[in-house]
DNA sequence: TAAGTTTATATGTCATACATATATACAAAT
DNA sequence: ATTTGTATATATGTATGACATATAAACTTA
């Protein structure tokens, strides 16, 4: 059985390792902060838009400098959490989700396991979304993938012209999916799936070979029903499942 | 067609707002660094392991004072893409893909319209996952399986006891989907899923009643396909999709 | 070779001062 | 009476200097 247990890893520990002696984590006062006033904000069930104590105030409540506390609220900061303006103070926003995710992906420090791991997941969902696409699908969305299909029978050539317009394709997709959180996952995925195909390239042609065309998968999701749509696009999504597996 | 153009949202907006007068975005030097550092580590190809500048040698560099690149730093190092010892210096190290987003799902900030797009996205893997789950299930974990199934058709008498069980058979499917990233996302959104369950609670006895079992959807793992299993997982989460559509 | 000691150094924390923007109040002008 | 200009107080933004602390590296001792 996969063991998931303890998830936290320690790059920079030792080769040799004694089991369960795991070296103390290195505690310094901004975690701590950090964790506090999130903790603080959730128990007084603070929601959008509500002010915050200012800087100092909160330096004197929890007995630490005002630069510890400006590095916790930075952090907070970062993830959107909150705003700040000078004289009027600071107050609590809602969070935009993906922010940290994107600067994680961008990073290019995530190993090769992770993206795997990623791309597994943008599989699950290109196949998962199909129930969203039959209760969303609307003429409009039909249309531009209708479009993107006629181009792509007419214009493409290489498999570099094929690849652009299979980005287009599916970004369609997602958007008819009406899901704003799935549509920016999916445009975030996009630096993991050129890795993916980067890497795919060194694969033979024969292996490359898509037995289902956008034109399938169209007119299924004209015509068809859910589960149809996901047999076929398994099909269409076949090289880089065997790519993985 | 939905409009999905610009996601970056300015709650503290006024009301009337002149179109092609946005207002201007509050700059300051912290979020200037933590981009130039973060687009440094990439354009010089940093991998994770290497050392970076010292905090004296970047403030120099970018001319701004330690306070500043200390906050970009620590932002960074919330994301796990740094880690610093004292008189050893920093190093890269690779970032745990959510844990920003572990933190803005507990912040309890968010609308209820991106925790109904988050269940989306729940309800997309959830069927998405299936053609992994056939392709590395295995016997300890549908044994798990078995167990927890017995074990509710012998003990749960309280929809809440129900709750608990499906909560457990739902982990042990991730789990057997062998991919950590999947796992760790399923638990976070632990607590999407309770706030739905809360609000559903309102929903009559009737509409939440299940046509498919967790006996059912084990049986078909262990005797069926990734369509069937597909098809039985849409109905068992049918009460959800109503909920939401 | 191993154990103890010293030293240099980079991060961690604190205190202080000043810059900057802006909400608020108030005065002047139309 | 409503707008426009001016002054002031205030909370955040930035810079600087000082010291604490842990620890890699060099050195000494046994």
């Amino acid at each position: 059985m996969t063991d998931f247990g303890k998830s936290k890893l320690n790059v920079a520990k030792k080769e040799s390792e004694f089991s369960g002696l795991e070296p103390l984590v290195n505690i310094n006062m901004t975690d701590l902060v950090e964790d506090k006033l999130r903790n603080y904000f959730i128990q007084k069930k603070f929601k959008a838009g509500d002010t915050i104590p200012k800087e100092v105030e909160l330096a004197a409540s929890l007995n630490v400098s005002r630069s510890i506390v400006r590095e916790a609220l930075s952090r907070l900061k970062m993830l959107g959490m909150i705003e700040s303006r000078k004289r009027r103070g600071m107050i609590l926003t809602e969070p935009d989700i993906w922010s940290g995710f994107t600067k994680i992906i961008d990073s290019k420090l995530l190993s090769e396991h992770s993206l795997k791991e990623l791309l597994e997941l943008r599989l699950v969902i290109e196949m998962g979304v199909s129930e969203l696409l039959f209760i969303r699908r609307n003429d409009a969305d039909l249309e531009a993938l209708e479009k993107v299909v006629v181009t792509e029978e007419k214009n493409a050539k290489t498999p570099a012209d094929h690849a652009r317009y299979d980005v287009e394709f599916h970004k369609i997709l997602y958007h008819m999916s009406g899901n704003e959180t799935l549509y920016r996952f999916q445009k975030m995925l996009g630096y993991v799936f050129n890795y993916i195909v980067g890497a795919m390239s060194t694969v033979n042609e024969k292996d490359r070979a898509v037995s289902v065309s956008h034109r399938d998968l169209l007119n299924i999701l004209k015509n068809g029903d859910p589960r149809a749509f996901q047999e076929a696009m398994h099909k269409h999504l076949e090289p880089y499942y065997r790519f993985l597996l």
